[in-house]
DNA sequence: GGCCGTCTATGACGGCTGTCATAGTAGCGG
DNA sequence: CCGCTACTATGACAGCCGTCATAGACGGCC
């Protein structure tokens, strides 16, 4: 989700990138319209046409987008593992924030986890949205565990509870601005993750 | 944290309170001074009376009163227990949410989570201040963990898994409008928290 | 009565927001 | 050259925001 993912698309791409970037910093609030555009260094006139539902379509896909990303992220993760347990892929989960809050000054959060903060209560249609990203993203983390003989059953359970503990500890960590709540999480969390597999 | 809780009380308590009622419904940007004056009923030329600081210093005071007020659930959720175990803390925490999502339309988040969300990058001041909120909850709960027999060394980190859990699985459950992730997280966690304890 | 500190009332100001109306350009098939 | 579609440019608009300036009310205390 760093810089150098916007290059070779096209404008309306460009844009929704930039939208899920700003919304990791100020929530939907705080990114306007004009600093999209500006970010993604595309024409101002572009909005309208790409965009004819507005702000709410931006947002929508924005966070569209994220779910789809974190999603991807899930079968990088398991192919980085020397040896393929839960633990081991939540570990890899949380890392990726630990690393970004290490960079000086980073401490952006989840674009998903802004826009149901802002809007789930105002707007239907990013209310819905963010739960589709969510459930992207449940889907591929149960797919992996269930590749590693976590029975099916518990599967989504358990990807439910390592979102849950990645967002509520990323929130703290940013509060914080410390990895600490991170890295407890993924300390804490570890053994309960890999005692879910059955041995075959 | 429902009605009832801001009469009785000066103005300016009320304002605060009614502050952290707003934030959680649409975040820091879409809580305006006039939506706050107005659900407290309080007299708009208060606001620079009581807070010369503006709306940083009405939300800050809005996150340390919620941080107080989860502290001091803890010690009710404990002392409403049958039997003090782990496990009933973390299932009462989370049946609060729960109760509150399935009366109508009820979808409020965190306050807390929404000035992080809003505010962390902006405001170095209520990022503090969410961090203090942070840490007045943590304390009571990993307090209420130790007298239950978990070991002091684990006792704050699991408070800390505990406040994750359920500020993430709240996330989802907004945006899912629907309690899955919130009873999943309970469940899936109960074990691994009195699993701690070690008897005596 | 006169003074003062605490609190309230109200209108105004500049700035920013999302959105829209309107016009313009580029490229391409005919 | 025409016409059409896709895309861009730009200025304006109404509305809301947080903040501030200014003035008034109320009550106690010397």
């Amino acid at each position: 989700m760093t810089a150098g993912e916007a290059s070779g698309r096209g404008p309306r791409a460009r844009m929704v990138f930039s939208a899920a970037q700003l919304l990791r910093r100020g929530g939907v609030g705080a990114t306007g319209m004009r600093d999209v555009v500006e970010h993604a260094r595309a024409p101002r006139g572009s909005l309208q046409h790409y965009f004819p539902g507005g702000k709410e379509q931006l947002v929508n896909e924005a966070v569209e987008w994220a779910g789809q990303y974190a999603a991807g992220r899930v079968a990088r993760f398991v192919a980085g593992l020397p040896e393929p347990t839960p633990s081991g892929l939540f570990a890899a989960m949380v890392r990726q924030w630990t690393d970004e809050l290490a960079r000086a000054g980073e401490t952006s959060g989840c674009p998903v986890a802004a826009a149901v903060v802002d809007r789930a209560d105002t707007s239907e249609s990013t209310r819905t949205a963010a739960a589709a990203a969510f459930a992207t993203w449940t889907g591929p983390l149960a797919g992996a565990l269930t590749d590693m003989g976590v029975p099916a059953a518990r599967a989504e359970a358990l990807a439910t509870v390592m979102i849950s503990a990645v967002e509520g500890a990323l929130l703290i960590a940013r509060a914080e601005r410390d990895v600490r709540a991170l890295t407890t999480v993924a300390r804490e969390l570890g053994p309960l993750l890999d005692g879910a597999v059955v041995r075959h």
